[in-house]
DNA sequence: TTTAGACTGGGACAAATGTCCTTTTTAGCT
DNA sequence: AGCTAAAAAGGACATTTGTCCCAGTCTAAA
């Protein structure tokens, strides 16, 4: 699913001083904005495009926990908690984010009421998601659960890869392969016109 | 793992107007402290026993969250969304908590800056955490998350029992049994006297 | 056009996990 | 102690998922 914060943004766009705090920066595809294990000075917020948050094992293998996109923060965890990042954010599209210094939005945090409802409502629909989605996963089959994700989000199948869609899932691609392939199938049997 | 908040405890064993805002309640074992998709008016903190969380899927099977020891917080994220419970807190033991109202809590948030700034360490420490966990969860075997849940808590094993163990890990008892038989065999290769 | 290298999909098999059901153990009662 | 009902453990098999590897396809440079 792509999480998405509009209100947060909203604010952003609407706050006096918010040039002061929030300084607009341009990120190009690929590109790691905050990286797993890192000291990172900033949070961020997305103006545009979309970027995973994943965490790397051990064995280096990736696990995606949330697509970011318009409006989501980043960044916040850490500053709050005044630790090293433990995920890392890379841009999967061109981006324009806002970030805002650690002392700033402390600052904020503590004397911007609207701002600290918005960081702990953030906060706290973070945990519901983070909840509900471990949840499913561990419940259900992988058909289930990605029959879950493209429902999310319109399209999903076409923005996201599926290296990144596998990673999301915590299987692997010859899985993802091996469902995508069994549901043509299956869709076949109902159709005239299947192709080959 | 047993989560707890100590420094939440304290803060209610200190703040001024305590006994005011937080009311001391007796909870006995196996009792549901909020349900899922009810409506509940209260939060909560431990101050002594052990409670689990789960959510319960439509097919009626549950997946246990996290397990709440001392001074862990809950019913706060649908204070703060507004919403339903998403999960059940049932005791798993004799337990003593604080409950705050939903109007206290809310009151507390914006007019006493240390309990804002609890809640909201709290909030970062349990996103951090379930991120974590997720991601160890689904990239690796059930052996290696059994390991790692008993050398979390000392005496894990003995507090919590294997049904709950399994709808921790989201495995079937029949998995559970089978790993710790297997790791009981290996043990015995290493051990003279291995009784049977 | 040809070709090396990278990327993608899928076959075959192995390993992990779930389901179903039987056996064993436990605990309470007489 | 002996009996029975309930709980826990485990055997057998089915299903799901992962690993390894090969074949087909695409791309870009010569």
């Amino acid at each position: 699913m792509i999480r998405t914060n509009i209100e947060l943004l909203e604010y952003i766009g609407l706050a006096a001083n918010s040039a002061h705090f929030f300084l607009k920066e341009e990120i190009e595809k690929g590109q790691k904005i905050i990286e797993q294990n890192r000291n990172s000075a900033f949070g961020y917020i997305i103006k545009k495009g979309i970027a995973k948050c994943f965490l790397t094992d051990e064995g280096g293998n990736d696990f995606i926990q949330e697509f970011f996109g318009e409006g989501e923060l980043f960044g916040e965890v850490e500053i709050i908690n005044n630790t090293n990042s433990f995920c890392t954010i890379q841009a999967i599209s061109e981006m324009t984010v806002y970030k805002v210094s650690k002392t700033n939005f402390q600052y904020l945090l503590e004397n911007d009421k609207k701002f600290n409802t918005l960081i702990m409502r953030s906060f706290a629909k973070k945990i519901q998601y983070k909840a509900v989605r471990h949840s499913h996963n561990q419940l259900h089959s992988i058909k289930s659960n990605l029959n879950r994700l493209e429902q999310s989000t319109l399209g999903f199948m076409e923005i996201i890869s599926k290296t990144d869609i596998a990673s999301y899932l915590g299987i692997s691609i010859r899985s993802l392969n091996r469902i995508l392939k069994e549901r043509s199938l299956q869709a076949g049997s109902f159709t005239k016109n299947k192709v080959k």
